[in-house]
DNA sequence: TCTGGGGTCCTAGGACCC
DNA sequence: TCTGGGGTCCTAGGACCC
């Protein structure tokens, strides 16, 4: 840089170089956040949202408030069970249009931020890249203008790809962290090497048991394991890609093009079980008619046309069919899916029906 | 713990074609 | 005619994530 009095107007700075960084903002608790939002007497109180908010009706916890989760409530668990858990809990009913509109909110005053590029992942999480010397600053900044606008806290991932960045999200979150953390190479081995597979973004607890089966239980065993190995036994494309998570490697480039849906579908879990086919008919038709309305709202007509049965207990299977030609038409999409609907022949109890439309 | 609803991507086998 | 190899599409299921 050249030097001459016009230094003296420049800000002083101490920092290094420029260089990329990912940021993955993690809103907290971000539903029950959103539900104290509007009704303020419930903060400090377990706060359980889900399903139409009755806890005496088949659904699971959407999210619970620390409060709540001090009681052993988590997400994904009956609301039975949580009401067990937690019987001085309110229960509020899942309001996805609301929280849609305040997700539009902090991902507004995301993008509003010059020089950076968006990639949302859902309601309440978004990464984020951009060039600085301060990645730390600027993760301070973005949670600064998230609550300045929208009232709610958020914690920062910061890495140098897209994984690390989302993992390290976990050690900046409340009760564990101070709002933001930083996972790159350099400390990737210290922080994640002793750790079960499933600590990583992508390993379930399939996956896990399958490794486990092959001696591979940490992510620093996975990182040593063969990747041709793996390819032979979990799939040409999975094998090594698992091990790629072992070692950190991810996706560096956040893409700030809007995601393009592939498909669009309904699906209900019944109070009662259908015992009547007449009924399961009646019911996919009607769910039909919704996918057909959601995707002329969008004018993407539907190519093919899936249907998904859950027999009582619990056993799932899906029948699917390529369309003739792609509809947008309500009436066709009833009578494909129908169609599909016909293909099964079992006649047990039916818990569930769903009906999506792919592009 | 009797297990929601909205999605995405990968895999494997069979059909079909050249 | 007892029988190759590659490519692509279709379909069902599995696994994962928010």
């Amino acid at each position: 840089m050249i030097t001459g009095p016009v230094c003296h107007a420049l800000p002083v700075t101490t920092d290094g170089p420029a260089h990329h960084w990912v940021l993955h903002v993690d809103l907290d608790q971000f539903i029950a956040a959103a539900e104290v939002l509007r009704r303020p007497e419930l903060a400090g109180r377990p706060v359980v949202v889900g399903g139409k908010g009755d806890p005496t009706q088949r659904a699971v916890v959407a999210t619970a408030t620390y409060e709540a989760r001090a009681f052993g409530v988590r997400s994904g668990m009956p609301l039975r069970t949580a009401a067990k858990r937690c019987p001085d809990a309110v229960f509020l009913p899942a309001d996805n249009p609301y929280y849609e509109q305040v997700s539009e909110e902090v991902m507004a005053t995301l993008r509003a931020r010059p020089g950076t590029v968006v990639e949302v992942m859902g309601w309440d999480e978004a990464f984020v890249g951009a060039e600085t010397a301060d990645p730390e600053e600027l993760a301070g900044t973005i949670r600064r203008e998230i609550l300045e606008r929208t009232r709610l806290h958020s914690s920062v991932g910061i890495g140098d790809n897209m994984l690390r960045a989302k993992l390290a999200t976990a050690f900046a979150k409340p009760g564990v962290g101070h709002g933001t953390y930083r996972l790159t190479a350099a400390n990737w081995d210290a922080v994640m090497a002793h750790r079960p597979t499933t600590a990583l973004w992508g390993i379930g607890t399939r996956t896990a048991r399958k490794l486990a089966e092959r001696g591979i239980e940490t992510v620093a065993q996975l990182a040593a394991a063969d990747p041709a190995a793996l390819a032979a036994e979990l799939g040409p494309a999975l094998g090594p890609w698992y091990v790629q998570l072992g070692r950190g490697i991810g996706r560096v480039q956040v893409e700030g093009t809007p995601w393009v849906p592939r498909s669009r579908g309904h699906e209900t879990t019944f109070q009662e079980n259908l015992t009547e086919w007449a009924d399961v008919r009646t019911e996919v038709a009607a769910l039909a008619r919704r996918v057909a309305a959601d995707i002329a709202a969008e004018d993407r007509p539907a190519a093919r046309v899936g249907v998904k049965v859950r027999f009582a207990p619990f056993s799932t299977y899906t029948r699917s069919a390529t369309l003739g030609a792609p509809t947008l038409d309500a009436d066709v999409l009833a009578a494909a899916a129908l169609d599909v609907l016909e293909r099964f022949t079992s006649r047990r109890p039916v818990r569930l029906l769903g009906v999506r439309a792919e592009f």
